[in-house]
DNA sequence: ACCTGAACACCGTTCAAGT
DNA sequence: ACCTGAACACCGTTCAAGT
């Protein structure tokens, strides 16, 4: 068991590793299930991003043939959003908010969000295709209820929530595709030099080398926030 | 030339009109080229989204060999990074809107940039990629050099345009998310009662159903370009 | 119920070669 | 300089079959 952790083991090895298992009953784990799937297929993107997921690959990773797989699953689609999806779940506010303080609820609530997907750089990659699963629900769910409770009136609701959703989206989407590895932002950077003359203001403002992007995450949030407030006291 | 147009030719039609322009050498239209492939590849992308995008049905629409390509074009990559920025050009404000409304000239900018991408929605989901091209950095430049000479502060000027490029980057991407076809709406829609148990606030305020994109993202829009205006005001 | 190997269709790209 | 067909490596998935 332990020697399951190292990684490193042949084919065969593991083989005889599920073999020795098969004698008992007991489903302790390395029986194929949907959740070992989804687990390991977002280990496997979180090794080798979006590109790097294939169904052979994932299934050589559970030590079970291709095409085991298949049972478990329809289609590599179907992968994707399962993966997608668990890595969304939200555990809630911490308890160091308090709970009328719905500004600060909104304002973790976001952080978190944007947090999970960035540890999980492929997670924005893959929003656009299928967005709604339970646990992006979940979010969605939470994130009303508390701007309703805030005072948000239901006309403005959706527009208060698709602006936040706007920005949270964007914003990891964004920070995921201009934070490159070294090589490629070091060659980007010599790039920018030569092209500071016909874009001069960019250039100037370093736009693109500025990196502190959660600093400009949350201020362009609480931009937003303002925004709300004002328009829940003037409403 | 003007059969060129009509779509249904046959492969072989296509060779034999070939063959006939062979024999002369003007650069008319038919020789490959940078621009050609560039062209067909946004029709093609158009018509059968990112997936449908294969360098055989490419090469197929236009008329050549699939290997052709390659002496164009290094990827499939680059393929997709020059349909890109050439889908994301931009023309300027139009005279109706007067030199010193900043507000008018950025909302301008925003919108038209959305709706480019919403034009072609495969663009939304090839953002994260490789987003540097030409045509993005003038987007950026122009909306860095308004925001400027409308008075914001240098030291503000980041967090001002990424929140701006995040918020209209997140509402394209979600808009051509959500968009699906009627079918699948209609699908979504029925899940989405059933859910409404789970969900009750996003189901109250019909979120998913809302379909008035267009005004959601200009009142969010509104929201963040008061939230800027108040910062300058008090800057 | 759960897993498998062989096989198919498909696709990006290399290569050696044509003009 | 520009284009090409044959061929290779790879990948998702079907199928018929095993236990």
């Amino acid at each position: 068991m332990a020697t399951k952790r190292s990684g490193a083991q042949s084919k065969r090895s593991r083989r005889i590793d599920a073999a020795l298992h098969s004698g008992q009953e007991p489903r302790s784990e390395p029986p194929l299930s949907l959740e070992r799937i989804v687990a390991t297929a977002v280990e496997l993107l979180d090794a080798e991003g979006v590109d790097g997921l294939k169904m052979r690959r994932l299934a050589d990773r559970l030590g079970s043939g291709a095409m085991s797989l298949y049972w478990h699953v329809d289609n590599k689609e179907e992968v994707f959003d399962l993966a997608l999806d668990s890595v969304l779940e939200y555990r809630g506010p911490p308890q160091t908010i308090e709970s009328e303080d719905w500004r600060g609820e909104v304002f973790h609530m976001l952080e978190d969000w944007r947090a999970s997907m960035l540890r999980h750089p492929w997670s924005a990659s893959l929003l656009p295709r299928r967005a709604l699963g339970p646990n992006i629900l979940s979010r969605l769910e939470l994130l009303s209820k508390t701007l309703s409770k805030a005072g948000v009136a239901d006309a403005d609701l959706n527009v208060a929530i698709w602006s936040l959703w706007n920005y949270v989206v964007g914003a990891t989407f964004t920070r995921a595709s201009f934070d490159l590895s070294d090589d490629d932002r070091a060659a980007a950077q010599l790039r920018l030099e030569q092209l500071s003359e016909r874009y001069p203001t960019i250039g100037r403002s370093r736009l693109l080398l500025d990196n502190d992007w959660d600093g400009a995450f949350r201020k362009g949030l609480d931009l937003l926030l303002d925004g709300l407030a004002q328009d829940e006291a003037e409403g």
